[in-house]
DNA sequence: CGCATTTGACCTGCGC
DNA sequence: GCGCAGGTCAAATGCG
């Protein structure tokens, strides 16, 4: 099934890409958010943020030069048409932090994040979501991960200073944007969106939540996923920070 | 039975 | 032009 669809999406992924190569040709043009979280040990009980419909499907990983961790690539796998692809990676220098690229926006219309978010939230509160890690339950033991993303910077002063400054000097979390934000096809949920936010992280924050996966990149590392600003709110256990580069 | 994950190979792009 | 690294695809395997 994937013969068909890979041509699908390579043609997706050609027409975001050529739109984006306009600028430079580099395949790493297509606008790209960076996310870094940190990775917080959990009880185990969270590994994902539910409030993320989009579910991420992993098509391959491989080992960074310069980074003791590999790199995994996901994709979106919510829409068979969306080339919304993501690469989580551990900071090599630290290796608490998840770093998250996300890249080409979802083409498909993302549920209504605001109403299964918060409806979601309740369950999740209470039970583990089946989502949550779907997959490998063999992993179930990681304990450290989940981080949510928080949205607001000004929401938790305390402990980070989000700096709307773009250059983040600070390894908590970063959002880095490169390429002015032209996204093509985010998604528009304002409703998600916090209002802090002007503008950019719509698609990231949109779906920022891959729900499956667990697998640690090779024997320590592992994969973080998501996290959603709305249960960020509510699960203040993790803390995140987001902070918006400009890509110069 | 279907879907997701894993792993290796292949392809493309960039730097030297 | 060659080599290196990153990124993606495709087949196999495992789990639900």
């Amino acid at each position: 099934m994937e013969g068909s669809q890979s041509t699908e999406m390579e043609s997706d992924i050609s027409e975001v890409l050529k739109e984006e190569s306009q600028a430079s040709k580099k395949r790493k043009v297509a606008q790209k958010t960076v996310v870094t979280v940190k990775i917080e040990t959990n009880d185990g009980k969270q590994k994902s943020d539910p409030s993320d419909r989009c579910s991420w499907r992993k098509y391959g990983q491989k080992p960074i030069k310069g980074s003791p961790y590999p790199r995994g690539y996901y994709r979106c796998s919510t829409s068979k048409g969306c080339s919304a692809k993501k690469q989580v990676e551990r900071c090599r220098t630290d290796a608490s932090m998840l770093i998250i690229t996300y890249t080409c926006s979802h083409n498909h219309p993302g549920p209504d994040l605001a109403t299964t978010n918060l409806t979601q939230q309740a369950k999740e509160h209470q039970t583990p979501l089946p989502e949550d890690h779907p997959t490998t339950p063999k992993e179930e033991q990681k304990q450290e991960q989940q981080t949510l993303i928080k949205v607001e910077g000004e929401a938790s002063e305390d402990h980070f200073h989000y700096s709307k400054s773009p250059f983040n000097t600070s390894q908590d979390i970063t959002i880095n944007q490169e390429e002015n934000l032209d996204l093509e096809n985010t998604y528009d949920s304002p409703s998600v969106l916090f209002d802090t936010e002007p503008l950019s992280y719509p698609q990231l924050m949109t779906f920022t939540a891959p729900k499956s996966e667990e697998n640690d990149f090779y024997d320590e590392l592992e994969e973080l996923p998501s996290s959603s600003f709305f249960s960020s709110f509510i699960m203040s256990n993790f803390f995140e920070e987001m902070i918006l580069v400009h890509p110069s």
